[in-house]
DNA sequence: AATTCGGGGAC
DNA sequence: GTCCCAGAATT
């Protein structure tokens, strides 16, 4: 047997069973791909199960409201899935009249939809020739071709995407890309992949020459910033203030707390002391509590964040705040370290 | 071509 | 701590 198909054979009998796999609606089938983006199996389904729930269908997640959409996506990370999500879904009520695409060239066209997925939904659902290239794909073929390119780079990408494409099984495309898939999830993952019972090791460049633990090649120019969040909590243990955040940086359009950002880790007397919350709270902050430092990672900043409690009410109010009741917290999308930090106060 | 979008789990 | 996950959009 050639390469594919002992993967074939390999996954027919070591798949998982998951919901995704046992339908050819290209919504669903949307809805999961979306979720995964980035995102482990076991991370994305139980949010799986709650979207399909409350949207059976795409004319039902078209009616949504973003806010509620958002809701829903808490805690799932890289939001603007979600937001997408949201305008495709209206998109395709309006111009597909609820009729989820399934070709390629129709998919890639909508928001948040780029090339992996458009080939996923397209494979699953319709069956069209068109390879995936994931991360496991990518690790997958730099390890059994031996190929060094690095596969973030532009030359790279098309290198694997042209493998891919070549390898791919144009008789049966859907069972050839969930092997692809599985395969690189399950058995050839990043460490310590499973060779001793991988059926194609003979031919695998990587196992031959002991080279898993540096294939794929990667280039790593991943830049962290540091960022410093006081969030101010103005409560009367029945409302609370709350700011709706912007569309530019990170958790858009979901809520936290009133916020000064500085430059650096201050203390509390320095912080006071800022224009920025005197034009807040004027000059005499009454401090009730100071809450330790979180420190909360991101992919690209890591958050130093306190929280800092006060009797004082505003003197000048934002337009992007808001008193909520406290039982209307749980209708907001909270990013988690907001969550975590409110959670214990109002027994969310 | 490089950067920026989260959060969690494995090691 | 590091790496990476069924990537895409923006700059």
């Amino acid at each position: 047997m050639n390469f594919t198909d002992e993967l074939v054979q390999w996954y027919l009998s070591n798949k998982r069973d998951l919901p995704w796999r046992n339908t050819t609606n290209a919504y669903i089938i949307w809805l999961s791909e979306i979720i995964l983006q980035q995102t482990r199996v076991e991370q994305g389904l139980p949010y799986f199960n709650r979207f399909l729930e409350k949207y059976p269908t795409v004319t039902d997640f078209a009616a949504a409201h973003e806010d509620e959409v958002l809701k829903l996506w808490q805690g799932l990370g890289y939001y603007s899935r979600g937001r997408n999500m949201l305008k495709t879904a209206r998109l395709v009520q309006e111009q597909y009249n609820g009729v989820f695409p399934t070709s390629y060239d129709e998919l890639i066209k909508l928001k948040g939809i780029g090339e992996y997925t458009a080939a996923a939904i397209a494979s699953f659902s319709a069956n069209e020739a068109k390879a995936v290239v994931d991360g496991n794909v990518y690790r997958v073929l730099a390890r059994y071709y031996g190929i060094f390119e690095p596969i973030n780079s532009t030359q790279g990408k098309k290198i694997f995407q042209s493998a891919a494409s070549d390898l791919l099984n144009k008789q049966n495309p859907a069972l050839h890309n969930q092997t692809m898939m599985e395969f690189g999830a399950m058995l050839c993952k990043p460490k310590n992949p499973a060779c001793g019972i991988c059926p194609v090791r003979e031919g695998c460049y990587a196992f031959i020459n002991n080279a898993t633990t540096g294939l794929p090649v990667k280039l790593n120019k991943l830049k962290v910033r540091e960022r410093f969040f006081n969030y101010f909590l103005v409560t009367d243990s029945n409302t609370i203030l709350m700011n709706k955040r912007g569309e530019n940086d990170i958790w858009a359009n979901m809520y936290d707390l009133p916020m000064v950002e500085t430059s650096a880790l201050l203390s509390i007397d320095e912080l006071i002391q800022l224009p920025e919350v005197k034009t807040m709270f004027g000059n005499n902050l009454n401090i009730i509590e100071d809450s330790p430092i979180h420190k909360h990672i991101l992919t690209h900043q890591r958050l130093f964040v306190r929280m800092i409690k006060t009797d004082n009410y505003p003197v000048n109010m934002n337009e992007n705040w808001a008193y909520f009741s406290v039982e209307n917290l749980q209708d907001l999308a909270l990013p988690r370290i907001i969550f975590i930090l409110i959670k214990n106060i109002f027994n969310l």
